[in-house]
DNA sequence: CGGTATCCGCATCGATACTG
DNA sequence: CAGTATCGATGCGGATACCG
């Protein structure tokens, strides 16, 4: 997601450039949710997310320190994603969210 | 932005179905901050919105309830936006986002 | 298991012109 | 002032195939 000028004047654009794209909220809540996942593991609860999307988001919170990725030299392959310090930052901003997401679930036909 | 079906096993998927527009949360943010804006007002806050997206990101929060739009039969025309009720609930998740934004930039360069 | 690589359709978005 | 209409390019993202 693009970073628009206008972050100049409303940091939510910042936030947005991070977290914005377009599984990465769901991404980072499942992880918050399961401290640890492997990556069929976070594919089996984001199903809509094609693998190339998934792996691409995935490698997007790593750049942005967002998350860690730790690979075990092992057959068959094994890699744990996990939120950094930084990831788990987002917090108040995920649970806002959620809050907020869930009562208009209830108000309105979930 | 789709409504993706994890929706139901996070409900930020609704949270963004609703607010996750490439420029709703911007303007959410300087309707929050101005309480009403006209239209050009608002361009002027967002200029990197062209006046075609503008105008579609606040028909689509208007249908959503989220922002009212007021427009009073004068010439030149006037048309004023505000927050509704229901748009003023947000300011949880929009507040989240403007702090950790804020202490995003500050910590990197901005 | 945990991914890449490639191709490509199609929605999104920008640019431009025009209007009440 | 506050938009709409139209066209066309871009790039996101899905489908598929393949690899260490």
């Amino acid at each position: 997601m693009k970073n628009p000028p206008s972050t100049y004047r409303c940091p939510c654009g910042a936030t947005l450039s991070l977290i914005g794209g377009k599984y990465k909220i769901v991404i980072l809540w499942f992880l918050y949710q399961n401290s640890v996942l492997r990556f069929n593991e976070l594919h089996r609860l984001v199903p809509e997310a094609t693998t190339k999307m998934l792996a691409q988001q995935l490698r997007e919170l790593e750049a942005d320190k967002l998350v860690e990725r730790k690979v075990y030299p092992v057959v068959p392959p094994k890699v744990e994603y996990s939120l950094t310090p930084f990831g788990r930052s987002v917090l108040p901003v995920l649970e806002a969210m959620n809050a907020w997401g869930a009562s208009y679930l209830e108000a309105h036909g979930a």
